[in-house]
DNA sequence: TTATGTTGTCTATTTTATTAGACAAGTAGA
DNA sequence: TCTACTTGTCTAATAAAATAGACAACATAA
């Protein structure tokens, strides 16, 4: 309910003007703006707010219930169901699962798939290896509450860590399976954050509505002497997690 | 070129096939995949690759241009211009202007506006201020090289600091402004990362396409004892920038 | 010059997005 | 029950996105 656009521009956009509605709306219930149970002012209302059909808004506000942001009755209105987003702290010591405790009951992480491949350039750089060198590719999904919260692509050397993926696969906490190599505590030590859209892959695993924005973290972790240990690019809905620093 | 998503299942996302296609030619070139001079694939390559018509791709392209990310030459074919995205430090100790220089020749910050107003709770609840209370809110754009790349809006009480836009305004930089009050340093308390899309007002004054994707950072700077100084929101073009913690 | 591959431009058609209006069906309070 | 307001559903018309095909204009190298 923050910006109200004409639709004459539209064209210029790319983007459909339900959707610029649906992003409004929903910007306002996980920026805080409006509480779970309150209810949204009425389709025709919003059509004149955002000078448009009441039709296209009735599209907006429908995508936003498939998303389980809002929920619509007949004769009453819609009001609000998901709540604020949740925080993602990041700093030296940055771990999943101590980071999401208290914001959510029940909080897992699974393994998609893993595998041997050659290091990129990108992925050598950060490891501190030679391009081609063989790592171990881990592919992980992360929930809380049942709600998938972050999909990473993790990269460690398979020299140092050889079976790293069927340990992670036993217990699947990279803090345990480092531990089991040895590794008794790591260390944060540069983080990149940018944001994209979600591509395909990412908005059915982390069954998000398509054209969702996502914050892309890049981290190295070290262990205690400045080794790095592992590469993570991990993608969060940038409408459920912000990053805190 | 990162994803190719069929055009069926277009009416889902509510953006357009065009648009999907210039953000995704888009990314490869702010990632880095592509250097500046390289030469896209051609045409009717492109189309194939996307499961797009070539018209479509032609628009993707024309959008690209508009941008500045490409340039297009009849009879030779698409090349990139832009270079990859600048990296943001956030830190402890955290100054624009000492940031990004070395990545640009010119950095320049503008004062776009200021007024007083009444505290809302979000900015009191991040200056320990009691909600109304009198606080000067400064907009900025800032510069590299006359490319916007940053637009903030800043608070600060008004009873700790009167006078500060006047200040800010012949010398406008917050480590100096500070310093005429006698503060001599300052440090970062907070950063809360989040994105979305670019409203209208932002596409403007950053002169993006519409429909461009915003990191926003919300941050508080406080003296050396932890008392909060100023609270700034800030928002980067996600294809320009990247914040790095 | 010629052959080939590239981008530029035109017309036409189909599909989707958006607008417009009318009325049914549900809710809540007087 | 009655009234006023809400969401749900239908038809229809217009605007924009996307596809399809043909050919012109330009660049490059043989």
């Amino acid at each position: 309910m923050t910006k109200t656009e004409s639709s004459s521009e539209s064209h210029l956009s790319g983007v459909a003007l339900w959707r610029r509605i649906a992003d409004a709306i929903r910007l306002d219930i996980v920026g805080g703006k409006r509480q779970p149970g309150d209810r949204l002012p009425g389709e025709t209302e919003l059509a004149e707010r955002f000078s448009a059909n009441r039709h296209t808004v009735r599209r907006a506000l429908a995508a936003l219930q498939a998303e389980g942001v809002i929920r619509t009755e007949q004769g009453r209105g819609s009001f609000v169901d998901q709540a604020r987003r949740v925080s993602y702290r990041i700093g030296k010591r940055t771990r999943f699962s101590e980071n999401l405790a208290g914001q959510a009951a029940t909080i897992s992480r699974d393994m998609l798939s893993s595998r041997l491949e050659n290091a990129t350039a990108s992925v050598a750089s950060a490891l501190g290896l030679r391009a081609g060198t063989k790592v171990t590719r881990l592919e992980t999904l992360s929930s809380a509450d049942n709600r998938p919260m972050s999909r990473a692509s993790i990269w460690l050397s398979y020299a140092t860590f050889p079976d790293f993926a069927t340990r992670f696969m036993e217990n699947p906490s990279i803090t345990a399976t480092l531990a089991s190599y040895g590794i008794a505590d790591y260390a944060r030590a540069s983080t990149r954050i940018s944001a994209r859209h979600a591509d395909a892959d990412e908005t059915a695993t982390l069954k998000l509505a398509p054209g969702a924005i996502l914050l892309v973290s890049e981290a190295v972790d070290t262990d205690l002497a400045g080794k790095p240990l592992l590469y993570a690019l991990s993608r969060f809905p940038a409408d459920l997690m912000e990053l805190v620093v």
